[in-house]
RNA sequence: UGGGCUAUCGCCAAACGGUAAGGCAACGGACUCUGACUCCGUCAUUUCAAGGUUCGAAUCCUUGUAGCCCAGCCA
């Protein structure tokens, strides 16, 4: 690299990086030479699958990685056999892949490492750091102290380093009982902070483990695991959110002790919550088993694969994690700005058909009985490189039964008796009347049509105010078009986690009599579209079939059907 | 009650002692073959509070206040 490129490469750098928090430590680091290179990982535990907040720590880790050239590591941290299975794993992996966050061929598993851990351990021992306890959970528990008392030393804790060794290969060699014996850190069961005193790194637990299987029947903590895990890969930045906070002096103390040669460094950012929905895992395992969702993945969740399913895009994820920013403030995203993302990605990506979700009849008197004409548009008029497509138009259309009104209010531009509107790509029409069951319900408005407005031109230069979609009475494709509400406490109006659930009954609404555009049904190379006027939705794969196209909402438009206040 | 962390517009979030960015939402108005989009405009004399230091403070100091996390052989 010259000399200039170099000076043209910081100067674009500085510019980029002035951002959050992590950067700066970053930039630091690279700059002190604490490291020369970043390396970043995920490292979920597979006991479920993954929501947005995830996506967030994702596409965060992913992002730093890129930024600076660096790697990115999905790792599994399955320490613990009891909560773990490779259903999860699968799944896990996939949202990944989905979110575009590449681990190229960097999968790894905490489990794999045990061998080194039960080393590291071992090495802790011989240096008088560890020591194994006989005191159960509860003796445990008491000794700890309190947030306010000091803890009491262990009666184990002065045991020597031979007896110590023993004891723990003893413990690995399945010679006790699960919870007869723990290996200790040797630390201060003084300090202020809870996790310093004499934490727990191995526990006895005669468990499968989904990837070791029998191999083992000690396990690492978390605390002792992770920090060496991280070491283990290389990782330069191990980023994790603010809960870990009181546990970045365990971690440094592992590394320290293992005398790792460039250890990781932790550190913290704030978790995303997104106002109305549910995250919490224990609220969406109720959820599926009381029937009220049909799974982990029902788009009414903000689990990935529901709003994959709902028809959100990886980039619009992407767009919103970068909205959100990166802090330590305990903060809870507005819904909104989800909502946003997904129109802003959707808009110049998706064709806009038309689509009508509440049908009602529209008899043209003037247009010839059994005409069929094929009217040529542009799948998105701001973007035309989406190709256009051929909608037949007739005497007889479906519109929507809400741009239809017996008595108008003021500024409303749709039709009513006398008024004249644009059928979209169409033709001008004039509305001459309407009929109605015997329940007063209308079930055909009638009009005229102006043949010299074909295309929707305006012949003389007279304007409409109003324009309205509509489809082929005869050549439509019904549809099932399902309204999904985020599932919400209906009391507070904002979920949230430590809640009970009190759930908004009305969070799905399925339309079993939509009339879509022929044209969509054949449509496969698509998954979604935008609906003039009814917003965005996308195909439900998972669904369609039976009952023909199902299509689930993703988010509506603005103010779209909004009549003026 | 001990320790750790955090407080900037309704919601996110910049600002790193030099006189409060930006986005979402909202509200006006223009435009429009979607009442969408787009475009233009409005939206914190003030940064949890009160004192102090300074020519100058959201940034430093002091004292409070509020919220979050920690007493698993979970992660």
């Amino acid at each position: 690299m010259s000399e200039t490129e170099k000076t043209a490469a910081e100067n674009e750098k500085e510019e980029a990086v002035s951002g959050n928090f992590i950067e700066q430590i970053i930039d630091r680091d690279l700059a002190e030479g604490v490291y020369d290179t970043v390396h970043t990982r995920f490292p979920p535990e597979p006991n479920g699958y993954l929501h947005i907040g995830h996506a967030k720590s994702i596409l965060l880790n992913y992002g730093l990685a890129k930024e600076y050239g660096g790697k990115f590591n999905l790792r599994f941290d399955d320490t613990n056999p009891t909560k773990e299975k490779n259903e999860f794993v699968e799944s896990i992996k996939a949202d990944v892949k989905w979110l575009g966050a590449d681990f190229e061929d960097r999968l790894f598993f905490a489990s794999d490492y045990f061998d080194q851990m039960y080393e590291g351990a071992v090495r802790l021992i011989k240096k008088g750091k560890a020591y194994v306890s006989d005191l159960s959970a509860e003796q445990m528990r008491e000794y700890r102290g309190t947030l306010t008392e000091p803890g009491k030393n262990d009666p184990n804790r002065d045991r020597s380093m031979e007896e110590n060794l023993q004891l723990f290969e003893d413990m690995k060699n399945g010679r006790f009982a699960d919870g007869e014996k723990t290996l200790r850190a040797k630390i201060d069961m003084a300090s202020p902070n809870i996790n310093m005193r004499d934490p727990v790194i191995y526990r006895v637990a005669h468990l499968t483990h989904h990837n070791t299987g029998d191999k083992w029947c000690i396990y690492p903590m978390y605390d002792f695991a992770h920090p060496i895990e991280d070491a283990i890969e290389g990782i330069t930045h191990s980023i994790c959110t603010l809960e870990f906070e009181n546990h970045r002096p365990l971690y440094n103390w592992v590394v320290e002790e293992l005398e790792y040669e460039h250890p990781p460094k932790q550190i913290e950012f704030a978790k995303m919550y997104l106002t109305n929905v549910v995250t919490g895992k224990r609220y969406i395992k109720k959820l599926v088993e009381d029937g009220i969702v049909d799974g982990w993945d029902d788009p009414r969740l903000v689990s990935i694969a529901a709003l994959r399913r709902r028809g959100f895009t990886p980039e619009s994820i992407q767009r919103f994690v970068d909205l959100c920013g990166v802090s330590k403030a305990n903060s809870s995203a507005d819904y909104a700005m989800l909502e946003y993302c997904i129109r802003e990605d959707l808009k110049l990506k998706k064709p806009r058909v038309m689509a009508v979700l509440d049908p009602i009849k529209l008899v043209i008197d003037n247009y010839p009985q059994g005409q069929t004409e094929m009217i040529t548009v542009a799948n998105n008029l701001e973007n035309e490189s989406l190709g256009f497509r051929e909608v037949p138009f007739e005497r007889e259309l479906y519109i929507d039964r809400n741009d239809f009104m017996e008595e108008p209010p003021k500024k409303y531009f749709r039709l009513f008796v006398g008024n004249e509107v644009r059928l979209m790509h169409a033709y001008f029409v004039t509305c001459t009347g309407y009929e109605k069951d015997e329940n007063g319900n209308v079930t055909v408005v009638h009009c005229t049509y102006d043949p010299a407005s074909k295309g929707g031109n305006s012949p003389d230069g007279r304007k409409v105010k109003g324009t309205i979609h509509w489809v082929s009475a005869s050549a439509s494709v019904k549809a099932q078009v399902r309204l999904y509400e985020n599932i919400i406490d209906e009391e507070k109006g904002v979920y949230n986690e430590d809640q009970s659930l009190n759930l908004n009954p009305n969070s799905l609404t399925v339309l079993n009599d939509c009339r879509i555009e022929p044209s969509v049904a054949n449509a496969a190379a698509y998954d979604s579209f935008q609906f003039v006027r009814q917003g965005f939705f996308c195909v439900d794969c998972k669904d369609s079939g039976k009952d023909g196209l199902v299509f689930n909402r993703i988010v509506s438009l603005k103010s779209s059907y909004a009549l003026p206040k």
